[in-house]
DNA sequence: GAGTGGTCTAGACCACGAG
DNA sequence: TCGTGGTCTAGACCACTCA
């Protein structure tokens, strides 16, 4: 017999897919439901992270759940870095440059020296009102000086890319390495998303022709509204609606 | 100000980089430390649940909770599906062939029509004694018979692409959709996890020279165990080491 | 101010693993 | 049997959003 928090999460389930809150509405308050399916409050809470890790539902603190539209997920493409299906439709990129010295991690990302003066890029996507992206974008000032990226709509640091080019530091090859975590206290506070929403954390280096390391990111996408793809090639994408059954 | 659970989180962060408890030690129980830090246990396993999907300690469920030995994590490289840098070290891969037939979501994957007979293989890759990856394969039966993997050593499904090249399907392009969320009922027992431990779930299609898909996969990988990286070239892996700070 | 979700309490009982 | 983590209760109070 499956968990009371399960049984009630599938419940609910069911209940958006029949179409008894159609997307983009809220349901029922926490209190009311959990005083339906006679639980405390946070066994129903752990239904709702369940159903909002699906992308099912979207938790807006003060004001309520609401069902999220279908196929709403935005789509960070590897390598190539370009929006796919309703990526960032309607979005809106907002950056921040700063010239910051490596921490021990930068350094390890980017392979230079602690203390090494690095650009930092951060660049904060939003989808509607909500941010849906946060990007770290780091390049080693000897490989470039601190640039400003031009009309950037991209909401992953294209533009960032297109001034090492101009520096003479193309891009060859691309390492991405993804894990599923929890979000830090400040990620939290900057995607507007609560601690216990999975996240994909994607850690990317770009090297040019001689393997040296032209740019670091750490990219942080809450897991409820994004999807990261990897294709072989450019290739056509195939049945993004299918959100997450 | 931080929530409570969050600096609790921080705390025993410290405590384990310090070497309070060594690798592959139990650390307290969660009694002894939510009356240590005067909380109840639910804003204890909340601080729990972060640490556990940093990979910083492993749960396990009637024993007690232990600090991971850091580089542990796996590494599911795609695209090439070859083991990485530890991966399934001392492991061991179980799998199981069925025949089936296309449900909406396995129709949908391969491009068949509802019912279709599809083979399945599900493989489970573990490391020492806990299970560390599910991957459930699906090739057509329109495209090869089903067949039995060879010395099948990989947790992915390397072993199928073998037998599909032997059946003149070779696959020339893939596609690895990845996203972040909690693990379904059956995918938490099959990988002996907590239900609210964040899972990377990829789902791959391959496809052979007329787009015509002849495998596809879904991936289960606990996100506490397990990093996935893509590569736009064979490349040479830089400091994998650095397990997650 | 009213209603919402977010955090937290101080316990209880169950399920699991080892001796 | 005993200690462990897993689930759950029936509340409380705080933080956020909107009218």
């Amino acid at each position: 017999m499956a968990n009371r928090y399960e049984q009630i999460a599938d419940d609910i389930r069911r209940l958006i897919a029949a179409g008894t809150w159609p997307p983009g509405e809220r349901i029922p308050a926490e209190s009311e439901l959990s005083t339906r399916y006679r639980v405390s409050t946070p066994t129903l809470r752990m239904s709702l992270d369940l159903l909002q890790s699906e992308g099912l539902i979207e938790k807006r603190h003060g004001i309520g759940n609401f069902v999220r539209t279908p196929g709403e997920r935005i789509v960070y493409v590897g390598d190539r870095r370009v929006g796919g299906v309703g990526a960032m439709v309607g979005g809106r990129v907002t950056h921040d440059i700063t010239e910051v010295e490596a921490d021990v991690r930068l350094a390890v990302l980017l392979g230079v020296r602690v203390g090494s003066p690095v650009t930092e890029y951060v660049f904060v996507g939003h989808q509607g009102d909500s941010p849906r992206s946060l990007a770290r974008v780091y390049v080693p000032r000897a490989v470039a000086p601190a640039g400003v990226p031009e009309a950037d709509e991209s909401p992953w640091g294209d533009g960032v890319r297109a001034l090492l080019t101009a520096e003479g530091a193309t891009v060859t090859a691309t390492a991405e390495r993804v894990i599923a975590r929890f979000p830090t206290a400040e990620e939290a506070y900057a995607l507007n998303i609560s601690t216990r929403t999975p996240v994909l954390a994607v850690e990317r280096t770009s090297m040019d022709a001689e393997d040296r390391v032209v740019e670091g990111a750490f990219l942080v996408l809450p897991g409820d509204g994004v999807e990261v793809l990897f294709t072989t090639r450019p290739a056509t994408p195939r049945g993004e609606t299918e959100a997450a059954g």
